[in-house]
DNA sequence: CCTATAATAAGAATGGTTCTCATTATCGCA
DNA sequence: TGCGATAATGAGAACCATTCTTATTATAGG
């Protein structure tokens, strides 16, 4: 579930495909839709089981194009199977808290001043190290209370 | 390059492998030992040209049985080749810098200061979310020095 | 409504990682 | 120290998420 409607979703889609010289199509539409109703990144196996009228080279690809077009990311763990959400230009900063056993993963975000506190901080660190910074990712690795049980 | 001695590393992985019906052979105290002298996690193949006697099989496995005793931590990201360092008991808690283009990882620390900022928050969101936390990481992704020339 | 080009989808191929199993090493015990 | 039981080793096979191939279908632009 993002901030923005899913009219400006599909807008920003179409135009930042575009500037890849890619089409905003059937498929890609229904992939952000999918990934937009939901709160948590998806696998492609629970996109498939979704949309069923998927093919699973069409999902692979297709989230690859829209990553490339900056509107996906894919999220790898130590779990077998990527997760895929919506850039967070469309779902906002923030990190994800992950049950180990189940492989779920969650969105949280930090409180803005600690978000801040360490925003600063990591620049200066990347300064030291002559790195030019894309992003940074926080993830919170444990068991929910499901697995607890 | 860790901040206890080699002495104490190899007590340390006789316990914890005894403790879980782990003998600590030949083989495994080699992979503590390339680990141990390293300052950044290196990947299966990176071991292996480090010693070339070892057989991939064996390093998979082992690394695994070290993993398991709490010894050697498994990085996972967007690069095909999974990473593995000594745990943080041995290490001191950190924190990675990725250079996306090579895949190349780089140890940093965090200040203490925002380090424990960030651990309480990150504390009170498990607690909201039911979830018992083992540890949380963070990632800082970019591109190193070397891939901008 | 054509034509050129891009997207689709079914299945093959890829490759990092895990598994199998015959051989070798190690521990506990007498 | 030697023996027997059990664990570790390593070469190669198997696995499986992902990527690639290619013939077919859809789309944009004139």
């Amino acid at each position: 579930m993002s901030t923005i409607s899913e009219t400006e979703i599909d807008q920003l889609a179409a135009s930042q495909l575009r500037s890849i010289d890619q089409r905003y199509t059937k498929n890609r539409r229904q992939l952000i839709s999918i990934l937009s109703n939901e709160t948590k990144p998806l696998t492609i196996n629970q996109i498939l089981e979704i949309d069923s009228g998927l093919a699973q080279s069409s999902v692979y690809r297709n989230l690859s194009v829209l990553e490339e077009a900056g509107l996906v990311v894919r999220i790898i763990t130590n779990d077998d199977h990527a997760h895929y959400e919506l850039d967070e230009q469309i779902l906002d900063h923030h990190h994800h808290i992950i049950c180990s056993p189940c492989g779920e993963i969650l969105d949280f975000h930090l409180s803005e001043k600690i978000e801040k506190a360490l925003e600063s901080s990591l620049k200066e660190i990347a300064d030291n190290f002559g790195f030019s910074i894309d992003k940074h990712r926080l993830d919170l690795l444990g068991t929910c209370g499901d697995c607890t049980d």
